[in-house]
DNA sequence: CGCAATCTTGTAATAAGATAACGTCACATC
DNA sequence: GATGTGACGTTATCTTATTACAAGATTGCG
């Protein structure tokens, strides 16, 4: 099987408990939320949900939002958890959009070099207000 | 006076001690690690430190850190606050470089028109290795 | 098989980050 | 002097994240 690929049957139970209730989740949910949602599956601790999650975004199957310490279901089709993503979150509705933009992604990688910075790990949160939630 | 301009003058007494122990440090601060500095100052309970930030980030004096739950002074000079600012920030020593580009701002404008979603703040933040680092 | 190495899990305890709720004080304005 | 506002202090509490330790499960190999 490919080593870079991790479908459902990769995981562990717990790997895929967390990572159901982030697929079925409208929005980024915090550790915290998802332990309680799965305290009927047997989750007991903090720890359960953080190693779960931990590989998830390693996998590159998650996301984790900096700006609200929560974490969302990559919606990215073949996202590869390594690219540079960036995500436009709405202040009203809780929404997540994943964008993965090649400009972006190009000058950040043109501004790291200028400066001699060996870029590992790209973090961008726009905070805003969706379409809908403007019209509202 | 200027009501836009914040000089040291403006800041309250905490507020001053805030700023200079982050004008004083290489890297970015905890707001914990801040209040410690200040207990010999009088500062006792994390919400003294917390408000002080708060405002100095309002006045744009300060810059949060989302990825490290930290904060820096901002040493970008004429920053007005407001601006989209890119931080690049080494892994291994932890000094913080702050960036303000043209082109980056104006695909994120870009992007987040595209969208039709209100763009209120950006959260940019590079981690990686700084020039010296990557010798050592 | 038997055993070691490694990975995953469970649990308790605690650290680190942030806010809520309350009351008080200083100061400006009318 | 009454009133509003903003900063301050204190306690308690809440949320987020990690450390430390032990027990199972799984893989690989002699």
């Amino acid at each position: 099987m490919n080593e870079h690929v991790h479908a459902a049957t990769d995981l562990t139970k717990n790997q895929t408990l967390v990572m159901g209730a982030l697929t079925n989740s409208d929005g980024p949910l915090s550790a915290y939320t998802i332990l309680d949602q799965l305290r009927d599956h047997g989750f007991r601790a903090p720890l359960q949900v953080y190693r779960a999650l931990d590989k998830l975004v390693e996998f590159g199957l998650v996301h984790r939002l900096e700006s609200l310490n929560a974490f969302v279901a990559c919606r990215h089709p073949g996202c590869d958890g390594h690219q540079t993503i960036a995500f436009m979150i709405c202040e009203s509705c809780g929404q997540v959009n994943e964008i993965s933009d090649g400009i972006l992604t190009k000058r950040l990688k043109a501004l790291a070099d200028e400066a001699s910075f060996a870029l590992k790990k790209t973090t961008i949160e726009l905070r805003g207000l969706c379409r809908s939630c403007q019209a509202a």
